[in-house]
RNA sequence: GGAGAGGUGGCAGAGCGGUUGAAUGCACCGGUCUUGAAAACCGGCGGGCCUUCGCGGGUCUCGUGAGUUCGAAUCUCACCCUCUCCGCCA
């Protein structure tokens, strides 16, 4: 059960519904919801009502048989009642499910300082760092850098296992596990974050929590006859951390540096980004997953992409952040700043961060909240978190702008001591 | 994979099929006492949902789900998880 209590304060209803509008959703979904819960709201009280009744009765029958008397017709009289409780309770659950159903499809508000916009033309950009790097020879993509120099293998990879795979090999996969590093070691040294490993296949509980479900269920891998799905990112492990758990809020703020591998189906990009590393199957990535007390998630979401950006600062890479127009934000984001990254090989930008706030969309599903310091009733947390960074993407970037005529790769400083070479050749 | 034990409130730990949301202890919060603190004493102390302007009332919740019963934390079944021993394995 989520949301409700949000949907029932007028003001807030105001501003939804404006927010749906933005995102170009349907707000039908939006009436019936509304419709359903007062249906369920009378449904439960009735219920109730019958219940206290065959309790109160069933008290009785205790008493007198208790102290030996008959108890026949009181005895009856629940058996009836039962039955219409039976009758009163497979309704409300029509009504209840319907419900859920249509709650799991309603996206989150979005956060007024988001730009309104249909597609990702409409994407504000708020910053960049660097400059378009000029180089004195014609830059080549990162496959062809990476095949000539062999430290990457397709052709074997879509023997092996199919297209989008590939086999890193030496100073490529050597790179891979420096950039991990690298990252990882910033981020849990500098910017205070706790390192995870986390499992790389989760229930289909917390593929709900994090609102991958039900919309996105085609782009993760399922586990054959198993209630298991191959993490399509490390928000969904996270995010389900401290399901169901009620924190201290002294506790907060919370912040992980997870780094694994992740899985994605990619249903529906057939014949996008099929050459290289840019879109695969399988690609490693550190995410960056914070939760906060509801009064600092704005805060923590520019100290989370600014923790994002050093990666890419420090790699001395050329990069822009945009925040994402309504109507390409995605389902539970309230706010979200994209990272693209200058590729010279493609002459143009790619995403390779997304920074959410997701506020307490992601919370109120897996109900993680917190005891408020004062005391009162706990409220939930907000959740955030972003890439930082993934790791495939951040490799194809050093390769493409550190390229050289020869055909080396220079390596960036920050990571030589990772790979133990200042070049690679 | 085989054999056994167990899952109760923040923790520890009781609980007979009948008014038990649950004894007791610890922790925590408020108060008395104290110059202050401790100790002692008194009181309070889970969450969801429905209802109420509020006080309050109702209902659900003792791993999860189904069932037996007028009535289940207590009985039955299935599932999940934890622990111990054996086997196997990185």
């Amino acid at each position: 059960m989520i949301y409700i209590k949000n949907l029932e304060d007028d003001s807030y209803l105001k501003t939804y519904k404006e927010s749906l509008r933005a995102r170009g959703s349907d707000e039908s979904v939006l009436e019936k919801v509304l419709m359903l819960n007062q249906a369920r709201k009378e449904k439960t009280h009735s219920i109730e009502m019958k219940k206290n009744e065959q309790k109160k009765l069933s008290a009785v029958i205790g008493q007198k048989k208790k102290s030996g008397e008959d108890a026949e017709a009181e005895m009856n009289s629940v058996q009836s009642m039962k039955s219409e409780i039976k009758a009163l309770e497979e309704d409300f659950e029509t009504t209840r499910s319907e419900l859920d159903d249509l709650l799991m499809q309603l996206p989150n508000k979005i956060h007024e300082s988001v730009p309104e916009g249909r597609s990702d033309k409409d994407n504000r950009v708020e910053r960049a760092h660097g400059e378009v790097p000029q180089f004195s020879f014609k830059p080549q993509p990162h496959y062809e850098i990476a095949e000539k120099l062999g430290i990457v293998d397709f052709e074997r990879a879509s023997k092996v296992s199919g297209a989008r795979f590939s086999f890193l090999m030496g100073a490529g996969a050597r790179l891979e596990r420096a950039v991990a590093n690298f990252m990882l070691d910033l981020h849990t040294e500098q910017n205070g974050y706790k390192e995870v490993l986390p499992p790389y296949i989760v229930n289909t509980e917390s593929m709900y929590g994090t609102g991958q479900f039900p919309k996105f269920q085609e782009d993760v891998f399922h586990l054959e006859g198993l209630p298991y799905y191959l993490i399509p990112t490390a928000e969904a492990p996270m995010t389900n951390y401290f399901r169901g758990e009620t924190l201290n809020e002294s506790d907060l703020p919370q912040r992980f540096a997870a780094y694994s591998s992740c899985f994605r189906s990619e249903a529906g990009s057939y014949g996008k980004d099929t050459k290289g590393l840019i879109r695969q199957h399988q690609f490693e990535k550190v995410e960056l997953m914070t939760f906060v007390h509801p009064d600092q998630s704005y805060e923590e979401h520019d100290r989370l992409t600014n923790n994002a950006e050093e990666v890419l600062k420090r790699l001395e890479l050329h990069y822009r952040v945009s925040t994402l127009c309504s109507g390409d934000i995605s389902f539970g984001a309230a706010k979200c700043y994209d990272l693209e990254v200058w590729l010279p090989g493609e002459d143009g930008y790619r995403e390779i961060s997304s920074c959410s706030n997701f506020e307490d969309f992601q919370a109120r599903r897996v109900n993680t909240r917190f005891k408020p310091k004062g005391g009162g009733k706990p409220r939930y947390v907000h959740t955030l978190n972003g890439s930082g960074l993934a790791i495939g993407r951040t490799v194809i970037a050093i390769i493409e702008n550190y390229q050289q005529e020869d055909g080396s790769i220079k390596v960036p400083d920050v990571l030589q001591k990772y790979l133990g070479a200042s070049i690679i050749r």
